[in-house]
DNA sequence: GCCGTTTTCGGCCCGACTGTTTTCAGTCG
């Protein structure tokens, strides 16, 4: 049997290629052809072997050459262009090119004049003292060297967006005190809402950059300077996130937030456009090529107006149809945090959670919601103090009391059933019948086969007391991964049996992620936002799980959160 | 390697900081 390569192996292997013929110094822009297929082969929320069978392939920046090398690898599980080039250079190159800092010229030199093909071998050429023998390398570079190998080693690669957004305003509450600042928001990945990030970016509009910069750099939490400029500057803080700044002055301050936000691709793509319009765009402003004349600059509005482009949500910028969405006038209004009218996923202390349930209703009601869903665990989840039905039965009749002491707002009773291994559930039908809202989701046997989990999920859905499958896929963002599964035919189900899939908020589920909330509301699956709190505290993740809806293109039509009472127990009836 | 309301060839986004061969290549975002 074939090994079927999925997308994201397939953007794995183009990303290596990029990797090799970047050492061996060819073509930067053949280079950049690789890179940006596989980025947007990892962007597609189908997998690519239907679309090609389908003959829907249509990426772009996939042209003959690399569609043929995508078909070789669906058809054969390997491609042999790959196997040849992977065969000209030691594997260890490709590790050492990940050492911030060091790129394919310094590897290649390394190599050439050292024969240093491992980062280990590296380490210890360095702590030797042997790199500075070498033509173009000194002191300076083997310290590099070696603080950039303690980097990758500590692992600081993967900062989860609820740590990266709480180290950001720490930063930023200090930065927002100086004088000398006018203006100040994040950018980068950040602002893009990534559900990690490598590094937080500020933005700061002055008339006195390098003050800035100093002030910075003085700033407590900082361990070590990285890079110091008169504009910016880059900077280790205590617990290991790098944080860069830049200062520009106030005229260009929409400009450059457009430009440090990112992403890359929509960066480019929408400097190409501008191009074509006989414009330049750069970090200061929109210019017009001849006579250079400043345009735009000042707000965000202003630059991307200037481009005759209406303005795109910081969540959308990933150039995956944003820009030309924009250009006709078709962008989604996404759902905002002020839109949300409950909670969906939620534990009181009758399961694992901390809190009574009027505890956590009357956080919501200060949050503004009209209602919430109570969904303590089902039995079978012993660790998690599961409920029993009789249990289960009691706080049904607590709940019903509990409802008269609030006005203008319920709380619905609900569970959060568990699907065992052969697709039954943790409760009986008579059971279920007597909630208000039911949820399902798995907990254990992850190491199923993909067909088994998608039919066990499948079958959960088609009972008729299933309204919510929760935290789909079951990863845990840098310990455990998704579990398999034939995400189309999930979202077919949940079509057919109006099943709506939840956009779990937990700072290390945020599951499902962006791609597949969007894929999801192209097939016009209804999705729901859980924070799955056990605190009131966490019900302050709903920001996050806002944040994934936004970046899956959710409009307020698209979320069950935001619909009234009566409208969400008409739309989940099935 | 991709791509085209000027083009099937000849372009392909733009600038800051660092270390070093002190004028600029390499790296990064």
């Amino acid at each position: 049997m074939v090994f079927k390569m999925k997308n994201q192996q397939i953007a794995e292997v183009f990303k290596q290629i990029a990797d090799i013929l970047e050492i061996k110094g060819e073509n930067f822009f053949r280079i950049r052809a690789y890179r940006r297929a596989a980025q947007n082969i990892e962007n597609l929320t189908e997998d690519i072997d239907v679309l090609l069978k389908e003959k829907k392939l249509d990426i772009p920046g996939v042209g003959t050459d690399l569609s043929q090398k995508i078909q070789e690898m669906i058809d054969t599980g390997r491609l042999d262009y790959f196997d040849k080039i992977k065969k000209t250079i030691p594997s260890g190159l490709l590790e050492i090119m990940t050492i911030p800092g060091v790129g394919p010229k310094t590897t290649k030199l390394l190599y050439d004049n050292l024969s240093i093909d491992s980062v280990s071998k590296l380490e210890r050429a360095a702590k030797k003292h042997k790199l500075r023998g070498v033509f173009g390398l000194k002191e300076k570079t083997e310290e590099n060297i070696l603080q950039g190998i303690e980097l990758i080693k500590q692992g600081h690669s993967c900062i989860l967006l609820s740590v990266a957004m709480a180290a950001a305003a720490e930063i930023m509450d200090k930065l927002k005190k100086l004088k000398l600042v006018k203006k100040i928001n994040v950018a980068g990945s950040l602002r893009r809402k990534k559900q990690t990030i490598r590094d937080i970016d500020i933005l700061i509009s002055s008339t006195q950059e390098e003050k800035v910069i100093d002030e910075f750099c003085r700033l407590a939490p900082v361990k070590k300077i990285l890079a110091k400029g008169q504009t910016k500057s880059a900077i280790l803080t205590n617990n290991g996130i790098q944080v860069d700044l830049r200062v520009v002055k106030p005229d260009s301050f929409g400009a450059a937030l457009v430009y440090f936000t990112g992403s890359k691709a929509h960066n480019i793509h929408i400097r190409e456009l501008a191009k074509k319009r006989g414009l330049k765009i750069n970090e200061y402003g929109v210019f017009l090529e001849k006579t250079g004349k400043k345009v735009a600059g000042k707000t965000e509005q202003d630059v991307y107006k200037a481009l005759n482009l209406a303005f795109i949500e910081p969540e959308m910028r990933e150039d995956t149809g944003e820009v030309e969405a924009s250009q006709k006038h078709k962008l989604p209004r996404l759902v905002t945090l002020a839109d949300i009218k409950a909670d969906m996923h939620m534990h009181s202390n009758w399961s694992d959670g901390a809190y009574s349930i009027e505890d956590m209703a009357k956080t919501a009601q200060k949050r503004g919601y009209t209602y919430i869903v109570i969904t303590d665990h089902s039995q079978s989840l012993g660790i998690a103090h599961g409920l029993s039905p009789e249990r289960l039965k009691q706080q049904i009749n607590e709940i019903r009391a509990l409802n008269k002491k609030f006005k203008n707002f319920k709380i619905f009773s609900g569970a959060e059933v568990d699907i065992k291994s052969d697709g039954s559930l943790d409760f009986e039908d008579k059971l279920l019948e007597r909630l208000d809202v039911v949820l399902a989701a798995v907990h254990t046997g992850f190491k199923q086969s993909k067909e088994q989990l998608t039919q066990r999920i499948v079958k959960a859905m088609q009972n008729k007391f299933v309204n919510i499958i929760v935290h789909p896929f079951g990863r845990l963002i840098n310990e455990r991964a998704s579990y398999e599964l034939d995400f189309e035919q999930i979202i077919k189900a949940a079509k057919d049996t109006n099943t709506a899939l939840e956009i779990n908020s937990y700072p290390k589920r945020l599951d499902l992620d962006d791609v597949h909330v969007r894929r999801a509301k192209q097939m016009r699956v209804m999705l729901a936002i859980g924070t799955d709190s056990h605190t009131i505290e966490q019900m302050n993740m709903m920001e996050l799980g806002i944040s994934v809806a936004r970046r899956g293109w959710l409009e307020k039509k698209d979320v069950l959160n935001c619909l009234s009472q009566a409208e969400f127990l008409n739309r989940i009836k099935k």
